[in-house]
DNA sequence: CTATTGACGACAT
DNA sequence: CATGTCGCCAATA
């Protein structure tokens, strides 16, 4: 078994999963609750690694810009489970009502 | 320990 | 508004 997480990995999972049904967060953002308001990339390394996807989820954590970011199982998948969720897209590319969706910390 | 990589962010052009 | 460049951080080889 060697899934070991480290404890930056744990952190930002844990995070991510009080994220609100209907509401996003960006990485920046969850970098920021963790103290470190400059490592949005590596809060998306550690979302890559997601062990526990869907339970925890990484689909709600988009780029700073209202734009989708990444995805594990790839960016489409992630769209539909957004639109699933009650939030829309403008063009296809950027979240509606970016500022109301967004879950804070 | 050093180098490379990657689901990013801010700024410049 | 679109693209390019630099900076940042943690994980991995």
């Amino acid at each position: 078994m060697s899934n070991k997480l480290t404890n930056f990995q744990l952190k930002v999972l844990k995070l991510t999963e009080k994220i609100p049904l209907g509401k996003i967060t960006t990485y920046g953002l969850l970098a920021q609750a963790l103290g470190l308001s400059q490592a949005a990339r590596a809060v998306g390394n550690a979302l890559n690694k997601n062990p526990w996807a869907p339970q925890v989820p990484c689909h709600r954590v988009v780029k700073s810009d209202g734009q989708l970011g990444g995805y594990g199982g790839g960016a489409k998948r992630k769209l539909m489970i957004l639109q699933q969720e009650g939030l829309g897209f403008d063009g296809s590319k950027k979240i509606k009502n970016f500022g109301t969706v967004l879950y804070k910390f």
